[in-house]
DNA sequence: AGCACGCCGACT
DNA sequence: GTCGGCGTGCTC
């Protein structure tokens, strides 16, 4: 090396030179093409003062035959890509970073991760308007101040327009005067305009100062029961470090209590706390119950929030002013001037993996982000996922657990009923009948639980056996009665209703099965002096509409509620005694072999919220597998040995969480392409890591589409990672594949 | 993904 | 004779 001294400083030289000389921008755009783009610094800019841009800032860029905003990834001294045909950047939008340097980090490990393009990841990170290029500022509105001439003018002057007098008096006791102010002091505008005219005062823009409400008087805090205070005493000192918990707590265990004081103390600390909770997980009074118990503002982030509103807490959270934001998948990218905690709420919820484009999941990546920001994550649910159970028992994760019901002595009775041969109405068994009949008869209320919405799942000719199938999809059309036509639940294809058989011409149409709907009408008839509430997505479709609907049931009247899994999570109704499941036959045999475990949640989630407070619960399961594992788990009460059970099968089978998988899906219009490029790439990768298939998804045609997938898999999770590195790089540059939708799952969490 | 270019059917 | 169908190819 010594020898060589001379030379290498010759080439330092010439790298210098270069380095003054040459700035290349590398830009990520937001395109499926999985690189980064080079730019020359805007006209304007020097090469030495565009060296000084941050990464994380947004550029325009022109990009084929269209401007595109893009992000500065890097800036480099050489490209690459031909120097002649590097094109000019054109504007740069931001002097700053968006991304803070954990932000930023947690982007990276994504699209890493993911295997998903890094402009999509970035800009995913970003709330909508600042995509669309908009400045990361408060909303602005319009002011008028004095101008040096305006403030040198004696306080008399003016006499002769009292308006104009108003103003100018008004101008000198304040710093400016908004458009709301003027309007609440009843001036006219073009007084202020007129002011102006004479260079006495002038317009501009101003930021609108924040009025985020806080409340002056915070609830204390509840007193605490030896597990919850367990819990309490390992998670505080954990606090200013990395450390993974699981929060184990069944049904009404006061999960929330625990969580409410770690924020205290994490407010106390001068800090941040974020909260993730599932999509329909967010309730009004969950949000209420955090208003009430702080003295900070509390900001929601949900799909229903205007866009201004979602920038508005993104720059709140970031400058500080926000104490705490709730929010759901996405909330996982806001950044935090001084963030203490994360927790994830019902960490085993699907809605954490984002099942489009970009599926990440926000309970790892929370993990991940908690990891960077050298801070605890708190995990919390009453069924928690086999791999957080799996993490805990190795002992990644700490294991808090709650098991006493708060106020109630006795969890919900579960009463297994055995319908084989049992005379149905409506599938309703006489025995379920009768305890929903008692239950309202007592004032209390009941709640009907059923997987299906729409009439009947089912349209069949009674003459010749013809079934109303989606022709898009290998699916049957769902009846709905309301709007008189057949819905396919998953293309959204809406067909009118056929008045008679299009095979035979037959009258003869009749219903098989139910939905909400048809319980709902059934139910009703049945029980005519009370209430009977539906609840799925067709009827909470407005925003609001859940909340109205839910009315009587928090006001405590009796009544009767039927609904599918939207009623399983996040409600708490103080006067529902009797949880009734119509079928969970469905559950007990699937395809995904995460059905079992979903099942479990399910069924676990919707007992739940059956009795609270000081009611007693009982939940009636109606099956025609009475001797299945997991009903009998569920009697005996011996849910955590079929966990382990669970686990034991998990690990001799090898699945997830004893080794990795990822799902590379290919659907295309015509039936063979996509399964000949996923067997073209299996046969590329197999001698590296286990496939399987390709095979047709569950549901092979969908939307008009056939959908198929190649499933990867190792017990070695980076050399999953290097497979599916290869796997992109050669679906990206091959030909066939640029005419068919593909994508890579990892982790996927559901098959379908 | 967009977006343009490019070569074949039913219309003013 | 055109308007427009979506196949193919490219984007620093």
């Amino acid at each position: 090396m010594v020898d060589c001294a001379p030379q290498s400083e010759i080439a330092n030289q010439e790298l210098n030179s270069t380095f003054m000389n040459q700035a290349i921008l590398s830009i990520a755009l937001a395109t499926p093409l999985r690189r980064t783009f080079d730019y020359l610094p805007p006209a304007g800019i020097s090469a030495e003062s565009a060296t000084r841009l941050q990464p994380g800032a947004r550029i325009t860029v022109p990009f084929g035959h269209s401007e595109r905003l893009g992000i500065l990834v890097e800036v480099k001294t050489q490209s690459e890509y031909p120097a002649n045909k590097l094109k000019e950047a054109i504007n740069i939008l931001d002097q700053t970073s968006l991304f803070s340097h954990e932000i930023w980090q947690l982007c990276l490990w994504a699209a890493d991760y993911y295997h998903y393009p890094l402009g999509e990841v970035l800009f995913n990170a970003l709330p909508v308007m600042l995509r669309d290029g908009q400045a990361a500022r408060a909303k602005q509105q319009r002011a008028w101040r004095l101008t040096t001439h305006g403030k040198g003018l004696p306080q008399t002057a003016l006499s002769r327009s009292p308006s104009q007098q108003q103003l100018f008096q008004l101008l000198l006791t304040q710093d400016f005067v908004s458009r709301e102010q003027l309007k609440s002091a009843e001036i006219k505008p073009t007084t202020a305009k007129n002011l102006v005219t004479k260079g006495l005062a002038e317009e501009f823009e101003t930021p609108i100062t924040g009025t985020s409400k806080i409340n002056p008087e915070p609830e204390t805090s509840l007193a605490l029961n030896p597990q919850q205070q367990a819990a309490i005493t390992a998670l505080i000192p954990a606090l200013g470090k990395f450390h993974t918990f699981l929060l184990q707590g069944v049904t009404g265990s006061g999960k929330t209590e625990v969580y409410l004081q770690l924020i205290s103390e994490v407010l106390a600390q001068k800090q941040q706390a974020l909260i993730l909770v599932p999509e329909i997980g967010l309730t009004p009074q969950t949000l209420a119950r955090f208003e009430q118990r702080f003295a900070c503002s509390v900001i929601a982030l949900h799909s229903g929030l205007p866009e201004r509103q979602r920038l508005d807490a993104w720059l709140a959270a970031r400058d500080g002013s926000a104490g705490i934001i709730i929010g759901t998948r996405s909330a996982l990218f806001t950044p935090f001037k001084s963030l203490g905690c994360i927790i994830v709420d019902e960490e085993h919820d699907l809605s954490f993996k984002q099942q489009e484009g970009f599926r990440y999941s926000a309970r790892d990546g929370a993990i991940k982000r908690a990891q960077l920001e050298n801070i605890p994550v708190l995990l919390g649910s009453a069924t928690p996922s086999l791999e957080s159970r799996y993490n805990g028992l190795s002992k990644r994760y700490t294991v808090l657990k709650l098991s006493e019901r708060a106020g109630v002595a006795n969890p919900p009775g579960l009463n297994i009923l055995d319908v084989r041969n049992e005379t149905l109405t409506q599938g309703l068994s006489q025995q379920a009948l009768a305890a929903i009949g008692q239950t309202l008869q007592r004032g209390e209320q009941a709640l009907v639980f059923i997987n299906r919405r729409g009439y009947a799942p089912t349209l069949m000719c009674h003459s010749c056996g013809w079934t109303a199938d989606c022709n898009r999809c290998d699916a049957r059309m769902t009846l709905h009665l309301g709007k008189k036509c057949l819905h396919c639940h998953h293309c959204d294809q809406k067909r009118p209703l056929p008045p008679n058989c299009p095979s035979c011409q037959s009258k003869s149409l009749i219903t098989l099965g139910q939905g909400t709907q048809k319980l709902e009408a059934s139910l009703c008839e049945q029980f005519k002096h009370f209430p009977v509430i539906r609840v799925d997505s067709d009827v909470t479709q407005s925003k609001s509409a859940m909340q109205e609907l839910l009315r009587p049931v928090h006001q405590g009247e009796a009544c009767l509620l039927v609904g599918t899994q939207l009623l399983a999570k996040g409600h708490d109704f103080p006067r529902l005694t009797l949880v009734v499941i119509v079928d969970a036959d469905s559950g007990l045999y699937s395809a995904d072999f995460r059905g079992t475990e979903r099942t479990a949640q399910l069924l676990l989630q919707v007992s739940g919220r059956a009795g609270r407070a000081d009611l007693a619960g009982q939940v009636v399961l109606q099956t025609h597998q009475p001797d299945h594992p997991l009903l009998l788990a569920l009697r005996e009460k011996t849910t955590e040995d079929w966990y382990q059970q669970l686990l034991a099968e998990r690990k001799l089978f090898s699945l997830p969480p004893y080794s990795y998988m990822a799902l590379i899906r290919a659907d295309s219009t015509r039936p063979q392409q996509g399964e000949a490029l996923l067997a073209r790439l299996r046969d590329r990768i197999d001698h590296e890591a286990r496939t399987m298939g390709p095979l047709p998804a569950p549901m092979a045609r969908r939307g008009g589409r056939f959908r198929n997938q190649l499933l990867v898999q190792s017990e070695n999770r980076s050399r999953l990672h290097r497979v599916l590195t290869e796997a992109e790089q050669w679906l990206e540059q091959d030909k066939q594949a640029r005419q068919i939708r593909w994508s890579i799952d990892v982790d996927p969490q559901d098959m379908g």
